[in-house]
DNA sequence: CTAGGGTTAG
């Protein structure tokens, strides 16, 4: 038999009624202004029925409080929090401790919840109990002003309010935030004094804020005195060394893990910190052995996985790896598309990245900035004038999409590129936002290419007014000069750069075999095989020169007579590289070098002959895209 | 007592 009371049907049936009626209001997303008053009118029944009303309002009932509790959980729309706040507030159940942090809780962290509503519920509680607190802490550090948050912290320490190993985390997490070191020093200050050292959690978070803020021996210290590391510890450690250019340490701890020496095994987070740096590093083979390792694991179907898998495998130079990765998606997100427009356009494949864009229109999917980056630097990579410029209009046009400083830029590269310099610089003169060096640097990049020395002093000039020039930006220019013969402005710029103590950055380029990176810098003697290397070398450029290969003398900055000239240019740390990679590896394998400057002429005129005369594929990724060279031709459309 | 912290794709 059952033997249910009539009130209990009743508010059973009232709840029932409330919560489809919630799930209804959020399925259909546009206000139906018929269904969102009866939801209303429901909500109002339940909240004044007779039974939630206490007589006395801080006793009251045991159900009561609990259907109030199992309301606020339920509560899925902003103007229901505004009901059960007014309720609240009549039936003076902000005294009951349960309930006023049980709707303090739902108000700061529903993701229709807003701090400003926080505060004011907050600022109702009488004496607020350290949950409270931490509960408002913990809001404001997430929110847009977390400083807020260590104002409340310092009002408790005024007030003598109790803390915990909570507050402090909160707190830190607020310095994180704002990248506030001298906050979060008091904070480890007080961490310190308050013993809460040995709290793992919270050292975690400590660890990261000093990461954020370029702190990475404090954070390393940290880390050391942590009592025990689990995954998330050694990923902030991983995430710490990715910010520092310690990109090698990453692979490292990541083998180390492997192995069992960390106590703790990799992740998903692990293993997309892993991939980014494999991909900063060229490090194809490991970055293959992490994709082996996230199957093992079973999360072959994460999608932020296997988008850092596609930007991996493009990156490197493997387009058919990330496209496989990527057909193999079950769910793909405007960022797998991205990622997969933004490969294809690094490889030379504009054409295809423009299919990608339209294949990813037609499932639906709505294009972003990034994936409008990624189009157009296809067109711009490409050669493909007259689609760029279609593509640019359409954004604003069609996707409401207001072109930012990366579309400029790659506008900016297409034209340049095309020999349009004129409309590249009226367009930079339209721009809406001030123009950034980066914008003027490529703009100087295609006139070092077509030779337009009037407009390369412009620009300069541009970036001096910016107080803006780089070293990169001095040689460019006297390539310009250099390459219209005027070696008298050369010598000119050239004493400029050395009386004021101008120094550029050096060309390194490493080829990575059997996981060993070899880096190489021009005219580089420290490798152990240089004998053999250079001997390479020499036997490499007779059978070019058979071939036709010429040496380009433009590339060189020095107005030296044409046979020191081409002796300069051999000892390019890509061609070093290269030979290095002939010798040792067997005939046919690929050679795949990385270069942190952009390539210089000559280097990629002498590997297009190569990879003929020597049968060899070459994958040379530079500063900004990847160079296929096979057959004696490369996949890059550029202008040189 | 109540709540419950740290890392995360293009």
């Amino acid at each position: 038999m059952k033997l249910v009371t009539a009130s209990a049907v009743s508010q059973r049936s009232l709840l029932a009624s409330l919560n489809s009626n919630l799930s209804v209001s959020l399925s259909s997303s546009s206000s139906s202004s018929s269904s969102s008053s009866s939801l209303a009118s429901v909500l109002s029944t339940v909240l004044n029925a007779e039974h939630m009303r206490p007589a006395n309002p801080v006793s009251c009932s045991q159900g009561a409080s609990e259907q109030l509790i199992s309301l606020i959980k339920s509560c899925a729309h902003e103007s229901h929090l505004l009901q059960i706040h007014a309720h609240i507030l009549r039936t003076r159940s902000l005294e009951d401790p349960t309930i006023s942090l049980r709707f303090l809780s739902r108000v700061s962290l529903s993701p229709f919840g807003r701090v400003s509503y926080a505060r004011r519920f907050f600022s109702q509680i009488k004496n607020p109990s350290l949950a409270e607190f931490n509960t408002m802490i913990r809001a404001y550090s997430g929110s847009d002003s977390p400083e807020e948050g260590l104002y409340l912290y310092r009002e408790m320490r005024r007030l003598g309010e109790r803390t915990n190993s909570l507050t402090s985390s909160f707190c830190i997490k607020s310095c994180t935030k704002m990248a506030s070191l001298t906050g979060g020093l008091q904070i480890h200050g007080r961490i310190v004094r308050d013993g809460h050292q040995s709290d793992s959690l919270l050292l975690t978070a400590l660890m990261d804020f000093y990461s954020i803020c370029c702190k990475s021996e404090q954070a390393c210290a940290v880390f050391d005195e942590m009592p025990e590391r689990d995954t998330v510890a050694w990923n902030v450690l991983i995430s710490c060394y990715l910010r520092n250019c310690r990109t090698r340490d990453v692979l490292a701890v990541f083998d180390a893990m492997i192995g069992g020496e960390c106590g703790c095994q990799p992740d998903d987070v692990t293993c997309l910190h892993v991939l980014q740096a494999c991909t900063s590093l060229n490090a194809l083979e490991f970055g293959g052995r992490v994709h082996e390792y996230i199957q093992e694991r079973g999360y072959g179907d994460a999608v932020k996985l296997c988008n850092s898998l596609i930007t991996m495998y493009s990156r490197c130079g493997s387009m058919d790896k990330a496209f496989m990765v990527f057909k193999g998606m079950r769910v793909k997100n405007v960022v797998s598309w991205s990622a997969l427009i933004s490969g294809l356009a690094m490889n030379g494949k504009g054409r295809e990245a423009i299919e990608a864009y339209l294949a990813m229109l037609r499932a639906n999917v709505v294009p972003d900035d990034q994936t409008f980056t990624g189009v157009l630097s296809a067109c711009s990579h490409s050669g493909l004038v007259e689609e760029g410029m279609l593509f640019f209009e359409e954004m604003s046009k069609d996707f409401q999409r207001m072109p930012n400083v990366h579309h400029y830029g790659c506008m900016v590269d297409l034209l340049g590129r095309a020999g349009l310099l004129d409309q590249a610089y009226e367009l930079i003169m339209s721009m809406s936002s001030k123009p950034d060096s980066t914008i003027w640097r490529t703009l100087l990049g295609a006139c070092r290419i077509h030779r337009h020395v009037a407009l390369g002093e412009r620009v300069v000039w541009h970036l001096t007014e910016l107080k803006a020039q780089e070293a990169g930006d001095y040689v460019l220019l006297l390539n310009t000069y250099s390459s219209v013969g005027d070696w008298e402005r050369v010598t000119e710029v050239r004493k400029f750069m050395k009386d004021n103590g101008i120094q550029t950055t050096p060309g390194c380029t490493t080829i990575t075999l059997n996981g060993i990176v070899h880096e190489f810098t021009v005219d580089d003697v420290s490798h152990p095989r240089q004998n053999e290397i250079y001997t390479m070398l020499d036997e490499i450029g007779s059978q070019l020169k058979i071939a036709g290969y010429v040496p380009e003398i433009s590339s060189e900055l020095h107005n030296l007579s044409s046979e020191e000239k081409g002796y300069r240019l051999s000892n390019h740390s890509e061609k070093l590289a290269i030979a290095f990679g002939i010798l040792a590896t067997p005939p046919g394998t690929t050679i795949r070098l990385a270069n942190n400057l952009r390539i210089c002429v000559d280097c990629h005129n002498f590997a297009k002959v190569l990879s003929s005369v020597y049968d060899r594929m070459v994958i040379i990724r530079d500063r900004s895209r990847l160079h296929h060279f096979q057959g004696g031709h490369c996949s890059c459309n550029d202008y040189w």
